[in-house]
RNA sequence: GCCGCCGUGGUGAAAUUGGUAUACACGCAAGACUUAAAAUCUUGUGGUCUCAAAAACCGUGUGGGUUCGAUUCCCGCCGGCGGCACCA
């Protein structure tokens, strides 16, 4: 039959049929098992191979996993909210609303022609107010915890996207997106502290069981460093500062400390600028009164080069200021410190090689022990101060020596002859006793910049209030939905296009019921695919979340399938929300994924990554139009291992069509056997059964479509004639992988006692008696070279001394073993011998 | 620079805990069936040596090491991929 007829005839009975798809709550009589996959954004140009690839491995685990007796929650829905669709509505003059829901149509038609067994009434979509109510929910809890806030900063602007971007949405200084140059821009955004969650990230890893390469990702993102703060005193300073703060993780480099620098955005270089400076920075127009700075201010003190230097840092983007990585810049602040452990003055410099971002802003320099601070006292002439010493000596006049583990301290009066571990311990003990500074630990990750000044994006609950300040929407009111506008195009002064519905902007304080406006800037992306896979486990509740007895049930997820591109943001953003709920006590574990696994990616033809400007794409329904769903099911799973990188070749595709056609022609050749048992047929079969079951189980699908071939190859050479029992096992077996033949051909085998529908059928059992071999090979080695082989009883393969025995008396052994004297004899039950010769 | 991963035939790739390297598939070659083609089936297919075969030797990026035995474990190089990167 043409495989468009049975592809046809099986999706209307699938479709006439959802509980051979869909989850049970609370039952607890099987073992549940959740699979997540990552849910796709629905783009216009419809479901590539990337997807299908995903989503076919993850739905090979769900049908497999189900045929064994689990209890499988395997949904699928839309992030639905996201710059391409507003630009296509822009160019289009259409509803971003109506373009995503066709968008979504269009993706569920294309999943369930690929077969891909969702349950589909757990259907959910982040752009549906019934779904943002509760990403809006979210955002309030962590604003009532004070773990969202508003304020003024630098971002990083997209003048392509005219968007602000996360500083995870920035690589190479670009846009993620459009790749154009990133520039900054001050203005104001809800902040939401990630941060606060560091260590709890870095811990809950402990628990779950993602592979070492996504714990390792997510590890470096948090970038956990410890070390100290310490406090400097400021010398005869004028201003409001007295004393400037660092964090070092050396501080038992203390002594060596000859200078110091503070980024150009560090308030005290503001209050140089401007010192009755009490206003966050008004980049490049501060009104300096010179007059107030004369006093304490050191020789070589230049107020126009230090502000000509603040400017030009500001105009810098991201991308130059780490590009002009060899030669450092810097001025001096007119200022000095005092080195608490030596006592002497030490200049302050002002350098954009130090990050405003990162730790206090200031760091102190020791030349000595540090590449760039090494770097920058060669350029401008700052003492350097060895205070660790190796055994053999360094030369501290060509480079830095940065390594902790050894040497001795020096030049440290009370600490020398320490190693630097042991002066670590005891300068925080020093610092900590004189009240100068304490142990902390500094992370790389920022706080998360939750504000998009766009429209296609949940609204943010909020509401400004002269009076009250910013306030949350109440709960009850929720969701905000996303009124109905004219026009979704960005404005370049970067408020959201929804600031000009005056309307609606418009509304009351609800504390005081004065005037107040709505916040007009929407979530980012992420927002939405933080928490949708515990709505899936409870779609309509209108109360909660979802509920609690339904999550305690199914949470965590058991395999969540996704992407190397997301294993440091998305993952990472999502475990803060979901620790955040766990801490809220409104979700019932601490980690809402059990284990991570990324999928591979499938390049084009050429190798090359599939791109519409390289020509190499392959469409799925292309494909699948011309061999059929299951032949690209099952391709896609042979290609390569799972969560490798390989590329689309159609030669390969068709022996895997050669292969189901083999198949085909077994179970109707066979399809009205009565036949006695065969036992030769039993050992192919069960071995293969074992082999496979094993095989996906670990994600091994290319090597179970392998054991597949391998069986119904041998099977087909030996021509044993098989019972309908062993087809329907056969039958089974393939059904994961090629899910309309199998329903196809298990409703010509099957009787009166079998499922309907094979995918409801149980996963065959090996049965031990097949596995045991009864006689086994063993391979003869002399002095670890393979010669000979050895047949043997299975039974007596345990008796060493008589398997070995046989061996040397073995007619081909004479000659390797004639005139030689056996050292030593290796034994490995029932695989290999070794004779060792002298 | 740092972190992680990888290197096996002409190609995609296999190889439980160290135990017969190259399974399966593609491609290629030869043959069967056919008027012919397609499809199907059979056989062969790492290298050197050989008319051919046998035998032997060499072979998992490269050089060492551990071991009776290494694709697998350890160390040093070379090459590639991914992530991070002036993070104090």
């Amino acid at each position: 039959m043409d495989f468009r007829e049975i592809e046809a005839k099986w999706a209307k009975f699938w479709e006439e049929h959802p509980e051979l798809s869909s989850g049970v709550d609370n039952d607890t009589k099987r073992k549940k098992f959740y699979v997540l996959v990552e849910f796709p954004y629905p783009s216009g140009s419809g479901l590539h191979i990337g997807h299908a690839f995903s989503f076919t491995g993850a739905d090979v685990q769900a049908r497999f996993r189900r045929m064994q007796g689990y209890n499988v929650m395997f949904p699928m829905g839309w992030d639905s909210f996201g710059l391409p669709t507003e630009n296509y509505a822009i160019k289009t003059k259409r509803k971003p609303q109506e373009i995503a829901k066709e968008n979504e149509q269009a993706f569920k038609k294309q999943m369930k022609k690929l077969a891909y067994s969702f349950d589909w009434n757990r259907e959910i979509s982040t752009a549906d107010p019934n779904y943002y109510k509760w990403t809006q929910w979210i955002f309030i809890q962590l604003f009532k915890k004070g773990l969202a806030y508003k304020k003024e900063m630098p971002i990083n602007w997209c003048p392509s996207c005219k968007i602000g971007l996360a500083n995870e949405e920035v690589i190479d200084g670009k846009c993620e997106r459009c790749r154009a140059e990133v520039s900054r821009r001050n203005i104001a955004q809800w902040i939401v502290k990630i941060t606060d969650y560091a260590d709890k990230l870095i811990e809950g890893l402990g628990k779950t069981n993602f592979i070492e390469k996504v714990k390792q990702a997510q590890i470096n993102w948090i970038g956990k460093s410890e070390g100290a703060r310490i406090k400097f005193k400021i010398q005869n300073s004028k201003f409001k500062i007295k004393e400037l703060e660092i964090f070092t993780t050396r501080p038992d480099t203390l002594f060596g400390a000859t200078f110091m620098v503070v980024a150009p955005e560090h308030k005290l270089v503001l209050q140089i600028l401007n010192p009755s400076f009490d206003s966050p920075l008004d980049r490049g127009e501060s009104k300096t009164a010179p007059a107030l700075l004369r006093e304490g201010v050191g020789e070589g003190f230049d107020l126009d080069a230090v502000k000509n230097y603040v400017i030009n840092a500001g105009k810098k983007s991201e991308m130059e200021r780490t590009e002009l990585n060899k030669e450092k810049t810097g001025v001096f602040s007119g200022l000095y410190a005092i080195n608490p452990a030596t006592g002497k003055e030490i200049p302050i410099w002002i350098s954009d090689f130090v990050l405003a971002a990162y730790g206090t802003g200031a760091i102190m320099a020791v030349p000595a022990h540090d590449e760039r601070d090494f770097a920058f006292a060669k350029k401008f002439g700052l003492p350097i101060v060895p205070v660790v010493m190796p055994d053999n000596g360094h030369d501290f006049e060509k480079e830095a020596y940065t390594d902790v583990n050894v040497g001795k301290i020096v030049n440290s009066p009370p600490i020398n002859g320490m190693t630097p571990a042991e002066a670590f311990k005891k300068m925080i003990e020093w610092l900590v006793e004189y009240k100068i500074g304490e142990k902390t630990n500094s992370y790389h990750l920022r706080d998360w910049i939750f504000s998009r000044q766009h429209y296609w994006g949940e609204p943010i609950p909020m509401v400004w209030c002269e009076k009250c300040g910013w306030m949350p929407i109440p709960e009850e009111e929720l969701p905000v939905k996303l009124p109905e506008v004219e026009h979704y195009e960005p404005t370049d002064t970067g408020e959201s296009p929804l600031s000009q519905m005056t309307d609606w902007v418009k509304t009351k304080c609800p504390v005081c019921g004065g005037e107040a406006r709505r916040e007009t800037d929407t979530m980012p992306n992420w927002a939405g695919s933080d928490w949708y896979f515990v709505r899936y486990l409870d779609p309509r509740n209108e109360k909660e979340i979802a509920g609690m007895e339904e999550m305690k049930y199914w949470m965590p997820v058991d395999l969540y399938i996704g992407g190397d591109e997301h294993n440091t943001l998305h993952l990472l953003y999502s475990r803060f929300i979901y620790k955040f709920l766990y801490d809220l006590g409104v979700v019932p574990t601490k980690e809402p994924y059990f284990r991570r696994m990324s999928h591979g990616v499938i390049l084009g033809p050429d190798g090359q990554r599939m791109s519409k400007s390289r020509g190499n794409v392959v469409v799925p329904d292309e494909i699948v139009e011309k061999y059929g769903v299951d032949v690209v099911r099952m391709y896609l799973m042979f290609m390569g291992p799972f969560e490798g990188t390989m590329a689309w070749n159609e030669k390969t595709l068709l022996g895997v069509k050669r292969f189901l056609e083999k198949l085909e022609r077994l179970v109707y050749k066979h399809i009205k056997s009565n036949c006695a048992s065969n036992k030769w047929a039993q050992v192919i079969i069960n071995k293969k059964i074992d082999g496979i079951t094993r095989n996906i189980e670990s994600f091994g699908y290319n090597t179970a479509i392998a054991k597949m071939m391998e069986m119904i190859n041998e099977l087909q050479i030996k021509n044993y004639e098989l019972r309908i029992e062993d087809i329907k096992k056969i039958i089974k077996l393939a059904a994961p992988m090629v899910p309309y033949l199998a329903e196809e051909l298990w409703n010509k085998v099957k009787d009166n006692n079998d499922s309907k529908s094979v995918h409801q059928a149980e996963w065959p059992k090996a049965e031990e008696k097949y596995l045991v071999e009864e006689e086994i090979t063993i391979a003869v080695a002399v002095n670890g070279k393979v010669r000979e082989q050895l047949v043997v009883k299975s039974e007596d393969a345990e008796n060493r001394e008589e398997v070995i025995k046989k061996a040397k008396g073995l007619l081909g052994m004479k000659k390797w073993l004639e005139g030689k004297e056996v050292m030593k004899e290796f034994y490995v039950p029932g695989k290999m011998i070794n004779l060792v010769l002298k």
